[in-house]
DNA sequence: TCTCTGCCCAGAGGA
């Protein structure tokens, strides 16, 4: 029977005397989970045959955890989540209460999924586990080359020929080997020193029996709450491949976990695993064991049931401190500090952020703000990591057709046909019913499965074409019926490292800047840059003569793209090493399409490069891709030659980029990262310089949602100074305005349109460029006349008052109304492509979508931002009051209104309008000349 | 059910 609930209140333990003898117990107070869910998960339980047995009522019960597992009662405070296997019920006075029995498992935060590697090395030391999330592994030769003999060895369990796979895996990591210094032939060598070992192994395994294999399986643990993906599975068990060498008889203890790990999970999925086995592949028959006189890489062991509870015991160990955000010190574990590699950055991490450590710290602790700082920006980290964590968990929280709605899935999938390619994967392919939408995108990697993306079968594969027909390639022949995103936490990962090369490795100068120490300096040169546009100029002229940074303020069409390219053609000049870099793939290839213009005959093609994956750059951007694949010393020079180098701040905080530096950072569309996202791109360059504007769209976070943060009672919780929705362009801002610039002229919007932004959010001091900016209409494009519009609509701006109907994220109402004024628009000459429709609900952008076929372009404002359109109409979607935050953030409708060249028309309720003081003075600005209530 | 983009996934190893 298997028992779930949140935990009730305090944990009470103690020692009984039973006829076992003297035995440990800790009572948990527990309120269980809905039965709801539980009927659910019993279902998917069958292999189990136990039933859960759960109340209808929602008063506390207890279920008591026996011996071992009061270690992870220890770890339980209220509010906190307890999955019990296997459990026992008991009647005491009325009420049933549970126990665990011999064959149960306790397992703490379930819905977190922890990876099998942070077992691993929490077992070596939890400090060791911390530090490696904190500041990343560097590149460094052992890890590559272990990576390819792993990727080799699924070659060969898929078939692939030895030497074959070692080019092709060699190859492929060209870029990472060039700037290792290493020549494909030397780790080639090396490589095959290692395969040898397994072919040998192979080969014998062969001989004796038949072996049913399978390389690289994904596992997802519903239950214990891993992740991970083994190496291999063989005959239903855990193969590790290890690339280094083990003389004993034994495999290392961590081993063990590592394959105990993925043994928990196989046998979550109905497999029955008693053995698993290691293989070191460097042992060869030079290193005879001395103790047995085996010369074989392989180790076999039985997995006994100790060591499974013990390692979901670690994992438990591991969910708490995470849920709680406590830092491990290195007390927890035995691990002796001499003989540990990371004793060295254990020490000096301690010492600068004053934590405690078993192995001592090392330098003085940084000033006081910037521990807070630390703290507060990796606890807000770490706040988005669960959010992640959350996403997992929706992976099996819903039944498959309750998540038709939900667009991280593509469902009901017509499976098509699977075809096995060179090397031994597959490529599969599947129909998808017309009119699905979905936030998958080609060059995803998705879990794609036959029905369940956890219980059935399920393969880690990506989507390399996505219309009508969806194309996978994956390394089994699954018979894919479903895909669903596979939540990622690179992104956190990158941006904890971001944070700790900042504020440990980074420079201390621009510490003071940054926390207001000092202030930023400036030697600006004399020479005009743009001739007609003085805030421009003077923008190019303080990023290119600032010491520390500057600070670009570009409002909608300002032109802050053309500032950009002039300034870096300026610093290339100079003979400069420069990054350009922003938040979306997007905008790092429009920034980098201006400054390729300016570039032209300043810089030679080849020295600009594009930095990013395949799918993520914009095929005209192709060609300056750096490829990753290749010859070492060839893949290295085209990056550390190039002056120019583009990325998006998250692949700034790949390893690759991690090795480059450069002389200026400037980073486009600022205002939507993250500090730390804006970190990844800073720490690489010696100043910096920052566009955006903090008028429009602040960055995404995730984890702005309350329910991803842990409710523990005990909370102190003060708010926080710094979480992730304030961008490190906005701080700087405000605490050093005179760094930056504002470009004033915008080359966009007719005079009457930008009126409202001008006035609302740049206190009156945006204006247009020239007259003919300011006198753009609609009569300017050709076969377009404004006399043919009704009186209401040839004013560049118009209201549409709709009264619209109760939904709260749709209106029918709106959406046929606004498929009248695109006739309308039409009828008066405008082509359907020139016009855009922007609404706050996605909900509402389908309704209207529904409305309005054809070449509109129809987008929430959220994905409008950065672009523009002739003409703008906007849905607000409100009946009778402005409920919903969404309405609440006045930068959103800065953007939406600051889309058009030449006419905007807002269509919505005026009483709803009317309630806000912001949305009303626009109803004021919009009302001027238009004719109120323009249902003819 | 408010809005949503990134990322070669997780793990590769040193004595």
């Amino acid at each position: 029977m298997y028992v779930r609930g949140t935990v009730a209140g305090e944990v009470e333990r103690r020692s009984v005397s039973t006829k076992y003898g003297e035995s440990d117990l800790a009572e948990v107070p527990l309120r269980l989970d809905s039965d709801h869910d539980a009927a659910d998960r019993e279902a998917s339980e069958s292999a189990d045959g136990g039933a859960a047995v759960l109340e209808e009522n929602h008063e506390p019960t207890t279920v008591t955890l026996w011996n071992k597992w009061t270690e992870s009662a220890e770890l339980l405070e209220p509010g906190m989540e307890v999955l019990v296997t296997d459990a026992k019920t008991e009647e005491c006075q009325g009420k049933t209460k549970f126990a665990t029995t011999g064959e149960s498992y306790v397992v703490v935060e379930p819905s977190f999924l922890v990876n099998v590697t942070a077992i691993r090395n929490w077992v070596d030391c939890p400090r060791l586990y911390y530090l490696n999330k904190l500041s990343g592994v560097p590149l460094n030769y052992p890890v590559v080359k272990g990576t390819i003999v792993h990727e080799v060895f699924g070659d060969l369990l898929r078939g692939r020929a030895l030497e074959e796979a070692i080019d092709a895996r060699v190859d492929e990591r060209g870029l990472e080997l060039g700037l290792l210094g290493e020549s494909a032939d030397a780790v080639s060598e090396e490589v095959r020193e290692n395969a040898a070992a397994i072919e040998g192994w192979l080969e014998q395994g062969r001989l004796t029996e038949e072996d049913s294999w399978r390389s690289e399986q994904l596992l997802i643990s519903e239950t214990f709450g891993i992740r991970g993906r083994a190496d291999a599975v063989r005959r239903g068990a855990p193969v590790e491949l290890k690339t280094g060498k083990n003389l004993k008889k034994e495999p290392r203890f961590k081993d063990k976990v590592q394959a105990a790990c993925y043994a928990l999970m196989l046998e979550e999925h109905g497999g029955d695993v008693d053995v698993g086995t290691l293989l070191y592949t460097k042992n060869s028959a030079l290193d005879r064991n001395e103790e047995t006189g085996d010369l074989t890489p392989a180790k076999e062991f039985s997995m006994g049931d100790g060591l499974l509870k013990f390692v979901v015991r670690l994992r438990n160990e591991i969910a708490a401190t995470e849920v709680q955000g406590t830092v491990p010190t290195g007390y927890e574990g035995n691990a002796k500090c001499e003989y540990c590699f990371e004793q060295d950055t254990c020490m000096v991490v301690s010492g600068r952020l004053d934590q405690e450590s078993k192995a001592g710290q090392i330098g003085r602790p940084l000033p006081a703000d910037e521990r807070e700082y630390f703290e507060e920006v990796s606890r807000a980290i770490e706040a988005e990591r669960r959010a992640v964590h959350h996403e997992y968990a929706k992976l099996w929280e819903q039944r498959p057709q309750e998540r038709a709605d939900d667009d991280r899935a593509l469902i009901d999938l017509e499976f098509g046909e699977k075809r096995p390619l060179e090397g031994g994967r597959w490529e599969l392919r599947a129909e998808q019913p017309a009119g699905t939408t979905s936030k998958l995108r080609e060059g995803d990697l998705v879990l794609a499965s036959d029905g369940h993306p956890v219980r059935g079968n399920a393969e880690l594969a990506r989507i390399e074409r996505l219309d009508d027909e969806v194309v996978l390639t994956a390394d089994e022949p699954v018979e894919v019926t479903r895909l669903d995103v596979y939540p990622s936490e690179l992104t956190t990962d990158r941006l904890l490292a971001a944070l700790h090369d900042f504020l440990l490795k980074g420079d201390d100068r621009r510490k003071d800047v940054l926390f207001g120490r000092a202030d930023p300096t400036f030697d600006e040169p004399e020479e005009t840059f743009i001739d007609n546009n003085p805030a421009q100029n003077e923008a190019v002229r303080m990023a290119v003569g600032a010491e520390d940074f500057a600070l670009v303020h570009g409002p909608p069409g300002t032109g802050k793209t053309y500032t950009i390219a002039r300034a870096i053609r300026a610093m290339v000049e100079r003979g400069e090493r420069v990054l350009l870099s922003a938040f979306t793939n997007r905008a790092v290839d429009n920034a980098l399409e201006a400054l390729l213009e300016q570039l032209d005959g300043v810089v030679d093609d080849d020295r600009v490069v594009r930095v990013g994956s395949e799918s993520g750059v914009r095929t005209d951007m192709q060609p300056y891709r750096l490829e990753r694949a290749g010859d070492p010393a060839e893949r290295v020079a085209e990056l550390e030659d190039a002056q120019v180098v583009a990325a998006t701040t998250a692949t700034c905080g790949s390893r690759v980029m991690k090795a480059q530096s450069f002389d200026s950072a400037l980073v486009d569309e600022a205002a939507q990262l993250t500090e730390p996202g804006t970190f990844a791109a800073i720490t690489l360059a010696d100043r910096f310089v920052l566009v955006g504007d903090h008028e429009q769209l602040p960055p995404v976070v995730r984890s702005g949602d309350e329910s991803h943060r842990p409710e523990l009672t005990d909370g102190d919780d003060e708010p926080l100074g710094h979480d992730l929705t304030e961008s490190l362009f906005e701080r700087l801002v405000a605490l050093h305005p005179d760094s930056g610039v504002m470009l004033d002229q915008q080359y966009r919007m007719n005079q009457r349109i930008q009126a409202f932004a001008s006035r609302e959010f740049y206190d009156g001091q945006l204006r247009p460029a020239t007259p003919a900016v300011a006198g753009r209409t609609l009569d300017d494009l050709e076969g377009a006349s404004r006399e043919a519009l009704p009186e209401s609509l040839r004013d560049p701006v118009a209201f549409v008052d709709v009264e619209g109907d109760d939904d709260r994220y749709t209106d029918s109402a709106e959406a046929a109304r606004i498929a009248e004024l695109v006739e309308t628009y039409e009828a008066a000459g405008l082509e359907r492509s020139s016009i855009g429709v922007i609404a706050p609900f996605r909900a509402q952008v389908s309704e209207i979508s529904n409305h309005v076929p054809g070449d509109v372009t129809v987008d929430t404002v959220d994905r409008f931002q950065g672009s523009s359109q002739e003409v703008i109409i906007v849905s607000f979607t409100a009946t009778g009051s402005l409920e919903g935050p969404i309405f609440e953030d006045y930068r959103r409708i800065n953007v939406a209104l600051t889309r058009p060249k030449r006419a905007l028309v807002l269509v919505g309720d005026a009483r709803a309008l009317e309630t806000d003081p912001v949305y009303g003075r626009m109803l004021e600005w919009a009302s001027q000349v238009s004719v109120r209530g323009g249902r003819d």
